[in-house]
DNA sequence: AACTACCTCAACCGCGATAGC
DNA sequence: AGCTATCGCGGTTGAGGTAGT
């Protein structure tokens, strides 16, 4: 059972707090969190030690604001993994499960709430993947001269090559793939082998393949293409994420 | 400048799973 | 097998900051 005291202290952090719970696990490493606080002397439980330290404490944490690469995964994964932030989080590297939580509270429930849609609506899931994912990776776009993303709207496998009702939305960034960031458009830039998602034949109507292209100075021409439906997002296939 | 509304995010809680005795 | 301690997760809260009026 965990230790519940009326001596335990709650609330935020001291300077001081932290820099024991740091001393603390550089020299006996994580876990056994109720001993760490002991051993120096921190009147805290060891719940809250753990989270202390998962949360913002650990070294390879990012701090800011979620990038829109970012954004664009915890979409996709969330399809896949629901809400399990955890879980989405391993993919995100240095953002906590916390951070993807409050990113979904703050954000995306958000926007559900004005549309006045369910958060599981088949609406709120359209205006993900027709809207808000395309905005999305129309930001994604490696450094370019020009780019383009084709959204293809009623996707069955007799017209995977005919393309009907095709929007183009024209974008351009110049500069998208920073240090940090490298990391994550690696993981995006897996999608140009898109045909790997697997997905259900036999209810294609509203399959949608995001077809994303550019090309740079020298001509060198990138393409990324992903499937999604409005009822699922599955990446069963991939082992990017596994 | 003062007030209000909204936003962000750190931290808490409850609960289930697991490990160890 | 049953009990207890610990861990990890998801849901929620609320303090502090910021933007708008």
């Amino acid at each position: 059972m965990e230790q519940v005291s009326m001596e335990m202290k709650k609330g935020p952090w001291s300077p001081d707090e932290d820099s024991k719970l740091i001393h603390s696990i550089s020299l006996f490493g994580q876990g056994r969190w109720n001993s760490l606080a002991h051993v120096v002397g921190l009147k805290r439980s060891g719940k809250s030690c753990r989270l202390r330290w998962l949360n913002y404490l650990q070294p390879n944490l990012r701090r800011g604001k979620i990038t829109p690469q970012e954004q664009l995964l915890i979409l996709l994964l969330h399809f896949r993994f629901g809400n399990r932030w955890s879980k989405i989080a391993e993919n995100l590297p240095g953002r906590s499960d916390n951070d993807v939580k409050n990113y979904w509270r703050t954000k995306v429930q958000k926007h559900a709430k004005e549309l006045h849609c369910e958060i599981n609506s088949q609406q709120f899931r359209h205006f993900l993947l027709y809207q808000w994912m395309p905005s999305l990776l129309a930001q994604q776009i490696p450094t370019s001269s020009s780019s383009e993303l084709i959204v293809t709207e009623n996707y069955s496998p007799n017209n995977i090559n005919t393309c009907p009702n095709v929007n183009v939305i024209s974008s351009s960034m110049d500069s998208f793939v920073t240090e940090d960031d490298s990391n994550i458009w690696n993981n995006l830039s897996s999608f140009e082998d898109g045909i790997n998602i697997s997905h259900d034949f036999s209810t294609p109507s509203d399959m949608t393949l995001y077809n994303y292209s550019s090309h740079d100075e020298d001509d060198q021409y990138y393409c990324h293409n992903y499937w999604a439906s409005a009822e699922m997002l599955s990446l069963d296939e991939m082992d990017l994420w596994l």
